[in-house]
RNA sequence: CGGGAUGUAGCUCAGGUUGGUAGAGCACUAGCAUGGGGUGCUAGGGGUCGCAGGUUCAAUUCCUGUCAUCCCGACCA
């Protein structure tokens, strides 16, 4: 491709409104416009390199005995509330009606349509199992998109669906489609892991997310030192042994704590250590008070508090209904003498002795608490987040925390969606059963963004070229030479066959182009300049900066090794 | 949804406190020169100062509202 032909806007100047990295680098080399918040152009340039991810997605996708299709991204209401995801699913479902006034919703996912897609063609076990997936747009009204590509409200996805008529048969897909997705995501150079994760509000078990390694991840990864073990923090349970003091338990006592709230401030205010403070929060559990109580150096988990309490949502109550409802400030609160009002512990509070909580009044706190003597936890059960330096789940080392972007996630569904839409199948006995689901997600737009973020340095990408929008570039220092002019010409035609060229035939400064070429990032860059006339151009390796004067003669085997290792 | 910030040319920003119909750099157009790391000179084009009200003889500037965008948090396949 000619440069003078194709549209690649770069930007001289950071663009205000980006923040990291793959965003800043996204807009200033031409790649990406926005339009609005969370909504993007890809230019020529990015659309190549989604094209590229998109191909590596597809092979291994195919090859894992998947088969593509492409379902409609304006959907009928009827669909989710088939469901029960249009009661369920919230505000980021974008919901639009048609002029006949009847309800639709933008794409967010598409369980609904395959499932009732395959419930009505799909009827016996001799069809299954059967694994469909696409490649399309998906659009979800993110309270708040952030970081350009990597947050959007409408962003690029591969998603599949698998359908079994045996949890054995499941349990192959989602190996295949594990072992496709470290494929995917290793063809795209990532340094990715795949963690143990949250279903989420998609129901099942048996799910792991893989995340992108890096600094400005959304999520947390929580890895042993030693073992192989990573999962989201939200999941990794902790298993810490809480060793009980043999210190004899006192009578529990209350004191003034003026103007103390913060379990920092109580704890240096009493002088005790965080851990022998009880931290009490108000909790609303699918509407439900609960009080939920965790060590003072500890955090309350609100995912395992949902998934214990099997519940849809989980709320910190706001200050007005914890004083309406414990009668004091949040500051104050604590599990003392409180009724009608479950109280679940973690199961480190159980070992505090004479500790330390809110006494429901404000300004005073108790002292020498002691838990079953002078409160009564309903239960007691794992919920806080995990910390580093607590002992891996597996046994093996101790936590370390790092961040993740989330760019593939896969899960084993069962049979959620198959029984609440009627996706039943006939049996070798004829019997009616649910259709046993898996499904599998890769953000491909996120996926672009995640590769932007890892590959590049302060002039600009460095594209992997694996995933490079063109392998060549070919630049014409002085495009009025003569010389240069019909030497770029002929490599262009040449190396043309072989290799995705962008040719740089702008009449620009020398200096314009090259910095253009830093800033795009395309891996092999070979100049054509004062030595055209003897036959002798420059090749420049992106990534390292070296660079080699060939006679035009060697050239194609020069960039064929540059671009081999 | 809570907190914060910002909206002036395609981009990055000044101007505003002290109201008088708008500027710089980059980018763009034309010409000349230049031609290996964002070149120089000359001449140009481009803005309902986010939008709507209000105050005023007069509002980009002051007041009110509103919308948009970004950041932090909450939220989130």
């Amino acid at each position: 491709m000619r440069q003078s032909m194709t549209l690649i806007p770069t930007l001289r100047e950071v663009p205000a409104d980006a923040d990291v990295k793959s965003h800043q680098l996204l807009l200033r080399a031409g790649f990406i416009r926005q339009n609005a918040s969370g909504v993007y152009s890809y230019l020529p340039l990015a659309k190549r390199v989604l094209v590229k991810i998109e191909a590596i997605v597809r092979e291994e996708m195919d090859k894992a005995g998947a088969v593509e299709l492409l379902m409609p991204a304006l959907q009928q209401a009827e669909l989710w509330q088939e469901s029960g995801r249009w009661y369920s699913y919230g505000p980021e479902l974008m919901r639009l009606k048609d002029r006949h006034e009847r309800e639709f919703a933008l794409g967010a996912t598409h369980e609904e349509v395959i499932t009732s897609l395959v419930r009505d063609e799909v009827k016996s076990y001799k069809r299954l199992p059967l694994t469909l997936y696409q490649i399309q747009t998906k659009f979800r009204d993110e309270k708040r998109p952030r970081f350009g590509l990597l947050r959007g409200r409408e962003f690029i996805m591969k998603d599949a669906y698998s359908f079994h008529s045996s949890p054995e048969s499941l349990a192959d897909v989602y190996e295949r489609i594990f072992t496709a997705y470290s494929n995917i995501f290793a063809r795209c150079g990532l340094n990715y892991r795949a963690v143990i994760a949250d279903s989420g509000a998609m129901g099942g078990k048996d799910t792991l997310e893989f995340m992108v390694l890096s600094d400005i991840g959304e999520d947390t990864i929580a890895y042993s030192d030693t073992s192989s073990y990573a999962a989201n923090i939200e999941m990794a349970p902790v298993v810490a042994a809480y060793e009980k003091s043999d210190e004899a338990p006192r009578n529990l006592e209350k004191v003034k704590t003026e103007n103390q709230k913060t379990i920092a401030e109580v704890s240096s205010f009493l002088q005790v250590n965080e851990m022998q403070c009880i931290k009490s929060l108000l909790f609303k559990i699918d509407g439900r008070p609960v009080l939920v109580l965790v060590r003072g150096d500890h955090e309350v988990n609100d995912i395992k508090l949902k998934n214990l309490f099997e519940a849809t949502t989980v709320e910190l109550a706001e200050a007005g209904e914890t004083k309406e409802i414990l009668g004091c400030e949040v500051g104050s609160v604590g599990p003392i003498g409180v009724k009608d009002v479950e109280i679940i512990a973690d199961d480190a509070v159980k070992s505090i002795v004479n500790g330390v909580c809110g006494a429901n009044e404000e300004h005073y706190h108790y002292v020498n608490v002691n838990p079953e003597k002078d409160f009564e936890a309903g239960r007691y059960a794992d919920v806080r987040f995990i910390q580093e330096g607590d002992p891996s789940p597996d046994g093996q080392g101790n936590i370390l925390f790092a961040k993740g972007i989330e760019v593939g996630h896969v899960f084993k569904l069962g049979t959620r969606y198959s029984e609440a839409m009627d996706a039943v199948y006939l049996d070798e006995n004829g019997k009616s059963q649910p259709m046993i689901m898996g499904c599998y997600g890769i953000g491909v737009s996120r996926t672009l963004a995640a590769v932007a973020e890892q590959f590049n340095d302060d002039k600009g990408f460095v594209w992997p070229a694996a995933v490079a929008p063109y392998k060549v570039h070919l630049i014409a220092v002085n495009p009025k030479d003569e010389a240069q002019s019909s030497l770029s010409e002929e490599l262009y035609e040449a190396l043309g066959k072989n290799y995705e060229i962008l040719f740089d035939d702008r009449h620009e400064r020398a200096g314009v182009k090259f910095a253009d070429a830093d800033l795009i990032g395309i891996p092999v860059r070979v100049t054509v300049g004062k030595k055209a006339a003897d036959g002798i151009v420059e090749v420049k390796n992106r990534k390292t900066g070296e660079v080699l004067e060939v006679q035009t003669n060697s050239l194609a085997d020069t960039i064929k090794s540059l671009l081999g290792s």
